[in-house]
DNA sequence: TTCCGACAGTGGGGTCGCAAT
DNA sequence: ATTGCGACCCCACTATCGGAA
């Protein structure tokens, strides 16, 4: 198939605002799609690469490369091209994928380097990614969409199932099943604003400890052990600690879900910062386990004897991870039942931040085991915190923001009457507001840069957030973790924003 | 008819490892 | 030895479509 149809399917996707239509040009593909272009072309259309990232980013696609008058590259041709990019390492090696890449962009029409530098990048901008080729695979090939999203989220790639399913038929769904050391995409949790909100709209729930670390997913056959991300990257040879603690546990055969977290000297955890070295350190990781020793915290089991338990209401599956992991390895909990125990889950929340974490997760006792979904049954709430602090400059918006200035620089007030800039936000604004405060900045603008403005500042905006977090990158020394938006103040002076004395006050444990 | 679940998009900061300088 | 880039951890929020209520 040649990769021109690819580009021109895909504008065609980001021109459709209907979703069934987007489906039905994906299905109309994926069915005249050759056996051979399967595996590249699926993942292509949801906007991935089929050998994952390549180390290449913005500073190799800055090139601007004159395209080719006629398209000529077959999807083949790309993925034997891309994947000799991915080899590409040691010394010499950015020289030669920028050469590499150079080369295929040269080979490429306008349309088709625009399609290929958004899967490079990974922002192809059509409006639909894996869960619409579900979609779009189910109707190629009259397979129950529910089906095959399971069968996606057990095999923990799209592409796996797509090439079984359009070569076999709607029957080779049935093999895909939980199997140990197969990772499985996580269930992953909303947001809700309290603990009361969350209780209201859960009724009877268990309240756990939401931990501030790393998501693993552990699997153990045997000897074999296995440890997996969220994204399913396989980190087991980083984390030792957790290889011997699965092979303490009474069984032989499971998988649980968890935390990694690490402990000080005083039993308070670490922050994410120093868990999130540890687990990326892979080099010297003896070393490292030296200086951060990390302990998983379970809180879900998926498989226990050979046993498929995703399907068991949440309640049952806890009473198999209570059997096979000590009370210490497991997640604090609490059951509350409805509204009338309210209290009970409020002292819970309160009593988990007071021993340093970061909030709690509320889950429905009956529910199954959402693999790779959102589930409206797990809701976390964590303690928001807010402040007024200065616009100080914004940045030009990308995509559907072309045009609209999005990107805020923050500035707290300093002992000098200047401002010290704290992060950036783009998060919390409404359409409306985006129109508004391009406008307003505007007046504001002192100067122009090309990637945005810097302005005078007046503009107090309130700011959300999760909490303070060391910063080399500021000035300050601290930045802001989730920022967003709430509201501009245009009720307040700059003189009346928050500062960085109170911000830090505020948060002694960062600083000490 | 209205509501709400699921998705895609728009980017944030930190950390590590590696190649280039 | 230092710097810059890319991958991958953590993530919040809004707009939109389309099925559920």
């Amino acid at each position: 198939m040649l990769f021109a149809r690819l580009a021109h399917v895909s504008q065609e996707i980001a021109a459709t605002l209907a979703r069934s239509r987007k489906t039905a040009l994906l299905a109309e593909l994926f069915r005249g799609a050759e056996p051979a272009d399967v595996p590249i072309v699926i993942p292509y259309l949801a906007g991935r690469l089929p050998q994952g990232r390549l180390g290449i980013g913005w500073k190799v696609l800055a090139q601007q490369i004159p395209p080719a008058r006629e398209p000529t590259l077959t999807v083949q041709d790309i993925d034997t091209r891309l994947t000799a990019i991915g080899a590409a390492t040691g010394p010499g090696s950015q020289t030669e994928r920028k050469r590499l890449v150079a080369e295929l962009l040269a080979a490429a029409t306008e349309d088709e380097q625009r399609y290929l530098l958004g899967l490079l990048t990974g922002e192809v901008r059509q409006g639909a990614l894996d869960a619409l080729a579900v979609e779009g695979l189910a109707a190629a090939t009259g397979a129950p969409p529910a089906d095959v999203r399971r069968a996606v989220m057990l095999a923990g790639s799209l592409q796996t199932v797509a090439q079984a399913i359009l070569t076999d038929g709607p029957p080779a769904l049935e093999r895909f099943r939980l199997t140990l050391g197969r990772s499985v995409l996580p269930m992953l949790a909303h947001s809700a604003s309290s603990v009361t909100e969350a209780v209201a709209k859960l009724g009877t729930c268990a309240v756990e400890e939401k931990l501030d670390g790393i998501r693993v997913q552990l699997h153990r056959d045997g000897d074999d052990v296995r440890l997996y991300t969220r994204t399913l990257d396989d980190i087991t040879d980083r984390l030792p600690e957790l290889t011997a603690a699965a092979r303490e546990l009474a069984g032989e055969r499971f998988i649980l879900d968890g935390e990694v977290i690490a402990f000080d000297e005083d039993g308070r955890p670490r922050s994410f910062q120093e868990i999130s070295g540890r687990v990326g350190s892979r080099v010297d990781v003896a070393t490292a386990a030296g200086q951060v020793p990390v302990s998983p915290v379970f809180f879900d089991a998926l498989s226990v004897d050979g046993q498929d338990l995703l399907d068991l209401p949440f309640a049952d599956r806890h009473t198999e991870l209570a059997r096979l992991v000590p009370e210490p390895m497991r997640v604090r909990r609490t059951v509350v039942n409805g509204p009338d125990d309210l209290p009970e889950a409020e002292r819970f929340l309160s009593d988990t931040l007071t021993r340093g974490h970061e909030g709690v997760v509320l889950k429905a006792l009956d529910a199954p085991y959402s693999a790779g979904r959102r589930g409206a049954s797990w809701l976390k709430v964590k303690p928001v915190h807010t402040l007024d602090l200065v616009v100080l400059a914004a940045e030009w918006g990308h995509g559907r923001r072309t045009g609209k200035l999005s990107n805020l620089h923050l500035g707290a007030r300093s002992a000098d009457g200047s401002f010290a800039m704290l992060g950036k936000t783009f998060k919390g604004m409404t359409d409306a507001m985006l129109t508004w405060q391009t406008e307003r900045l505007g007046e504001l603008a002192v100067e122009d840069h090309g990637w945005g403005v810097t302005v005078r500042p007046e503009l107090v905006v309130e700011i959300a957030y999760d909490g303070l977090q060391r910063s080399t990158r500021y000035a300050a020394g601290v930045t802001l973790r989730f920022a967003r938006v709430v509201r501009y103040r245009e009720d307040k002076s700059p003189a009346e924003a928050d500062t960085v004395e109170t911000l830090l006050a505020a948060h002694p444990e960062v600083t000490r």
